[in-house]
DNA sequence: AAAACTCCTCTTTTT
DNA sequence: GAGGAGTTTT
């Protein structure tokens, strides 16, 4: 009988939580519990025994990875075609939304979407007109995303008026960004999101319409979804309720993201009659491995308890080591990995090691090469976004949609065509006064009489070059970029590697609609299409989430990288410091091996390195630790106890200050330390200056 | 407008 | 200690 398949191999807790389809669910799914399979099949039973159309289910997951894997899975399940699946990221899904009903707000459905990349440069161009000190704009940028992230608008944000000079300027630096954005027809990744919210909200009769073509609603990685995310759920389950979200509160690690682990602690409240599931059984790690991530996150404050178990016996324990250096310390796992190897014990491809940083990849990078392991880095930069590659798309972008102006910055002299600096704020200037894009305005000033002949060649084949392709029809986006690589004459002079990715990217498009592979191109990631590779696997924490390996390394595990130094002022950043490493900790299925080093260099100093705080909550029953003193002679017998806390600056952040002509100010910024301080101060008299500490004279108040 | 020089920063990251 | 971005120079 079917109903063996798809319930039988399940424990109790997991069986209720798919049979429970009346009415809100909250399922707590310790890592390991079989949360994917969980939301498997329950959208297997939904459309099985439940008779709903596979199409209206609406399935959030938090890569498209996931939602890859999950509707493959569920194809083993019911036969349908996937393509009409509505399984995909937040962002996707919003995505195919907003394409259809964006028009009702007032964009135009061809939007281009903004990766980090053009939202920065975006960001960055307006900074420069707002007299704010310009290296902020990273902190602007992630201010901006957090606002958007909570469904703050620009006038929400400017009519708290909460702000003293900065969060005024920040206030207008945002609604000038959104502005910028509608006049490009451009969203970025948090637009997706807000307004699909914000259509459906103004939209009642498009609200409707979709509350009703989704019957049910299922998310995953709900512990990492942010309030903007939790609305949409909210209003698309406006009516039905008929929505389950599955989730983990110790495994909340994107909070600098926006994540809101409260949303899990919001849903009872706001769904007073939601049943509330446990998964507590662990399938995924030995006993010993629970034991010591388990001693781990218990010390965190704000959080369910719980209490994984498994029947995996355990005949490994957790293994620690402190080691002299990095490199002393990458010697030592790639020794490890090779002797497994050589035991017979893992295949390289079982193994893992993970780190709080991409820098410290580097080093076992060198060793895993020095001993013959192959390996692969996987990395946060994806193939989207190589140089070469966004600008081909930047070509695609503008084509689709000439109000882009962020993609035509990029490649309006690239390759050269001698459009430089001056031409390019020539144009900008003009397409202010006429509330114009850019190449619109480039179209106008061409017409005109006034300007230089120089001027008009160059624009005028750029323009050309544009619209002759604009013109073109092109059945698939392979197509186009074939065109695009012709005509523009963008592979002369470039590099071969980059031309190889070019082609690769021209070869990925074949068959594909241009629509759909912008798309694609804007909303996937390195990972999704990273296959499985034979070596051994480095990568970050983060990236290690929702992966399991059989053997794990997590490597530095010093106060200062785990938890980082910036998190180190803040409990709360220190809760998810701990979480992170809780997460690491829960990807290992049979080995886990922690190391920390003595000192370590950092940017070119060497730094004396504590353990991190976080080892001291393992039991010492639950880790065997090997003090192993390498080959190497051991250094000097270093005194370094008594300085290695370098002195506190004088100021910080938020503290006033006296400057002999600028008057009082507040610090904004901090950096360097000792003689070498910078610092960031916001003047009543004159803004944002950058002053070196030394040099200034200044006067604490 | 391109080349040379200087300065600055130096998490995590999906979408 | 390196790489990127911005600025100045030619």
């Amino acid at each position: 009988m079917a109903k063996d398949v798809l319930l039988d191999d399940l424990n109790n807790e997991q069986r209720l939580a798919i049979q429970h389809c009346d009415g809100p669910l909250l399922v707590l799914a310790g890592a390991g519990s079989g949360k994917t399979r969980v939301i498997t099949r329950k959208f297997a039973y939904l459309a099985k025994k439940k008779k709903l159309p596979p199409a209206s289910i609406f399935t959030v997951t938090f890569t498209n990875k996931a939602a890859n894997e999950m509707k493959q899975r569920i194809g083993q399940h019911i036969t349908a075609d996937n393509k009409g699946f509505w399984v995909g990221t937040f962002h996707s899904q919003c995505n195919r939304i907003l394409r259809r009903e964006i028009a009702a707000l007032g964009y135009k459905p061809d939007f281009t979407v903004y990766d980090d990349d053009d939202q920065s440069s975006l960001i960055r161009h307006i900074l420069r007109e707002f007299n704010i000190y310009e290296a902020l704009f990273k902190g602007v940028v992630s201010r901006i995303s957090m606002l958007k992230a909570q469904l703050i608008t620009p006038e929400d944000f400017l009519a708290r008026g909460d702000g003293f000079s900065f969060d005024e300027k920040l206030g207008r630096a945002y609604l000038k960004y959104q502005h910028e954005l509608k006049r490009a027809n451009a969203l970025d990744f948090d637009d997706l999101i807000m307004l699909t919210v914000k259509l459906l909200e103004e939209n009642p009769k498009i609200l409707k319409k979709y509350t009703s073509l989704f019957e049910y609603l299922l998310v995953d990685e709900f512990q990492d979804t942010n309030r903007a995310q939790y609305r949409l759920m909210q209003l698309l389950s406006s009516g039905h309720n008929n929505i389950s979200v599955v989730g983990d509160d110790d495994q909340s690690i994107y909070y600098f993201r926006g994540a809101d682990v409260s949303n899990i602690l919001n849903f009872e409240k706001d769904y007073p009659k939601a049943k509330v599931i446990k998964l507590e059984q662990n399938y995924r790690s030995t006993q010993s491995i629970l034991d010591a991530s388990g001693s781990v996150i218990a010390q965190n404050k704000d959080r369910k308890a719980k209490q994984l178990w498994t029947e995996r016996r355990s005949d490994e324990k957790v293994c620690y080591s402190l080691v002299q250096n990095e490199d002393e310390e990458a010697k030592q796992v790639a020794r490890s990995i090779k002797d497994l190897y050589l035991k017979g014990k893992c295949e390289y491809r079982d193994v893992a090691v993970l780190y709080r940083t991409n820098i410290q990849a580097r080093a076992i990078e060198d060793a895993l090469r020095a001993e013959h392991i192959p390996y692969h880095v996987i990395s946060g930069i994806s193939f989207y976004q190589r140089k070469e590659i966004k600008d081909i798309l930047s070509y695609m972008r503008l084509v689709t949609n000439s109000d882009d102006n962020v993609s035509l910055r990029r490649i309006i002299n690239s390759p050269p065509r001698g459009i430089g600096v001056s031409t390019i704020t020539k144009v900008e200037q003009e397409a202010k006064k006429q509330g114009a894009s850019m190449f619109r305005t480039m179209k106008l000033m061409l017409k005109s009489q006034s300007l230089a002949a120089s001027f008009k060649d160059k624009v005028g084949e750029f323009v050309h070059l544009i619209e002759k392709l604009a013109h073109t029809p092109h059945k698939t986006a392979a197509d186009m970029l074939k065109d695009i690589v012709e005509r523009s004459g963008y592979l002369n002079d470039l590099e071969d590697e980059r031309i190889q990715n070019v082609l690769e990217l021209v070869s990925s498009a074949e068959g594909i609609p241009v629509r759909e592979f912008l798309d694609r191109a804007a909303l996937s990631s390195a990972t999704d299409h990273l296959q499985e590779s034979k070596g051994v696997s480095l990568l970050t924490l983060h990236s290690a989430k929702g992966l399991e390996f059989p053997t794990v390394f997590i490597v530095g595990l010093e106060e200062g990288i785990l938890p980082y130094f910036k998190a180190m002022d803040s409990p709360r950043e220190i809760q998810e410091e701990r979480r992170l490493f809780y997460v690491g900790m829960t990807r290992a299925k049979d080995r886990l091996f922690l190391s920390s080093a003595r000192r370590r260099r950092l940017y070119s100093k060497i730094q004396d390195q504590e353990p991190s705080r976080f080892l001291k909550d393992i039991r010492p029953k639950d880790c065997e630790r090997v003090e192993r003193t390498c080959s190497q002679p051991v250094a000097v017998a270093a005194p370094a106890k008594a300085l290695p806390k370098a002195p506190k600056s004088l100021y910080i952040v938020g503290c006033r200050v006296k400057h002999p002509s600028w008057g009082i100010g507040v610090v904004r910024d901090c950096s360097g330390e000792g003689e070498d301080t910078k610092i960031t101060v916001n003047f009543q008299s004159v803004g944002l200056k950058r002053l070196a500490v030394k040099m200034a004279n200044l006067e604490k108040v």
